[in-house]
DNA sequence: CTGAAAGCGCTTACAG
DNA sequence: CTGAAAGCGCTTACAG
């Protein structure tokens, strides 16, 4: 409380300055040696970094990126789900940490509600090398105004009609259709489908996939079997039951959790799965709770999905029409669909 | 590719200089107007003010942070669970962010594994205000250092017992002990626990507590009823299906992944949960796979944690022994545990 | 090879 | 009330 103030003063984190001066150099000198560039004499270099390192010296840095005029941080804006992150972001997420890492560049997350309510538009993106965002941003106000004033900015997913922004997304139609002949062919005749929100890009293509997969099997799209959920399980399970009190005997779930309430819901009500009721799901999200319901899934390539957008960042041309990026899905099989024997038609 | 290359530079975003300028002011008469501080002229402030708006300015947070040799971005360090993120740290991440977000502050993420491969231990840190990290940090050399180093650091869970940093975490042993006695209560009689990996010290404190509840009630530990796993669903479907054949009534998962794994189990082999088998979780989790489930379960205060540890951060003295800060959870029963009659003992 | 100087975008005493 | 100046921690031409 009054004496040993030094100590604590210390404590402060070391400046360059502070290695210049203890190592006997000028800071231009140090700022080379710690950054490996050309021209300083091996001495010089030895001493600086030893200095450095019993200082524990570590560079500030956004005062870096300011004298560079770079920026080696983008923004990640999430969806909220109830509190938490939704399981497909919480995957993105985790997945763009890793490519950002790789290349050193960090990630400022932030909840797009949080910053409606609370940060406003400000101190947001400035020093950022821009943003990757979830299809819900389009409904915000301030990510259109960031666009709008030519902010980099890529969307993974499906991005609404009225919002023109890269993007990057799997392919929904054809990987849906496959998803769909993939249940014809273990003998689903009566296959139903949980739908995203109605209003959502994916969920309107994923469906008419699975349309595409039934007309060319001959058979006509009943709409009682299509049913719009959230794409929860919880919001879900209504759909799963009401499908199966139709009589189904396959379903196309356009997400893991839908597909995951599916399985829960069936075993519920004594239906086996994949006997009675084929399974598959959208996502292929890693989480264990999809391990353990053996979903067969229209797997997302998250890690391609993250790199390309990474990417799409740095050569952000805003001239002419937004770049899209397509990346094909990949149908795994798994027990949600492993019929023993296939039942006839 | 040649002309009018003013168009694109005009992208590059407005500076406090570029509106200074055209407003007619100093950039400190500016910086004073948009930051509302006293004395400024009410018709310069709206003029600057309307200046600013018409260039879309928005202040460079880390340039700001510099000048005020504050700082406006904090850290958050998290555990990877086979490439995505774990359940109860997204919940925690996004509670955090809230909390942040109400203080202007942002957080920046980074996976401990990511760090260890890519970044080093350069560039992390120098700018935050410190950092919130999961205990699995104590695993890792550099975070040790940053934390010897003098660096504010507050984990949330239980610390191990060689890391002695600043804490927030749920009371482990009575919470536990609670969750047995409501099993005990409901009926049950031989009761089994799924513990977590055997070096986790929360795990420890909840298995103490499991014990502290069955000898209240005259019960000794039964070994061969203490199985350990790891916090995830498919880790720990195993011991629930061990337990079961063992003829538990009652299973105490000190985890929710780990309870949901049982849930799912009891469901598999035809057991009904609640009345053949009841059911406790530890966590709380908002995932709506939780819900279905409907696990009763002790709740962490996750808002009351990330709060408490916002605040810890500001006040990290290190000296003497690092703060400890323990939060009651609360036991909320739900369906894994209502049996409609007590079966007797 | 090395150092003094300017500058990145901002804020805050300090003089007018 | 207002502006010129210094400074936050760094980097990079530019002269020696």
């Amino acid at each position: 409380m009054s004496g040993d103030r030094s100590a604590t003063a210390n404590r402060s984190p070391a400046s360059l300055s502070d290695v210049a001066r203890i190592a006997g150099v000028s800071v231009a000198a140090a700022s080379r040696a710690l950054n490996a560039r050309p021209g300083v004499r091996p001495e010089i270099r030895a001493r600086v970094l030893a200095v450095a390192s019993e200082l524990r010296y570590r560079p500030h840095g956004a005062a870096r990126d300011l004298a560079m005029g770079a920026s080696s941080v983008i923004g990640l804006l999430l969806p909220d789900l109830d509190r938490t992150i939704p399981p497909f972001w919480a995957w993105v997420h985790r997945h763009l940490c890793a490519v950002a890492a790789e290349q050193g560049v960090g990630v400022m997350v932030y909840f797009l509600d949080d910053i409606a309510e609370h940060l406003g538009d400000a101190l947001i993106a400035k020093a950022w090398r821009g943003a990757v965002v979830a299809p819900d941003a389009a409904r915000y106000r301030f990510v259109r105004d960031l666009h709008e004033s030519g902010f980099p900015m890529v969307l993974i997913g499906a991005p609404a009609a009225d919002f023109a922004v890269p993007s990057v997304d799997v392919e929904n139609v054809e990987s849906s259709a496959d998803a769909v002949r993939h249940l014809l062919a273990v003998g689903c005749r009566r296959i139903g489908v949980i739908a995203g929100p109605a209003d959502r890009t994916e969920s309107r293509l994923r469906v008419e996939g699975y349309g595409r997969a039934l007309a060319e099997a001959g058979l006509t799209v009943d709409p009682s079997l299509v049913i719009h959920a959230d794409y929860t399980v919880l919001g879900s399970a209504d759909a799963a039951r009401d499908l199966i009190d139709h009589g189904v005997d396959g379903i196309f779930a356009t997400s893991d959790p839908a597909a995951i309430a599916t399985s829960w819901t069936a075993q519920r009500l004594g239906v086996d799965v994949p006997d009675e009721l084929a399974v598959v799901g959208f996502d292929g999200l890693q989480s264990d709770v999809h391990d353990v319901a053996d979903l067969t899934s229209v797997v997302q390539p998250v890690d391609a999905l993250t790199r390309e957008a990474m990417r799409m960042l740095d050569r952000s041309e805003h001239d002419g029409d937004p770049e899209r990026v397509v990346i094909d899905p990949h149908l795994v099989i798994r027990g949600s669909t492993r019929r023993l024997a296939k039942p006839g038609g």
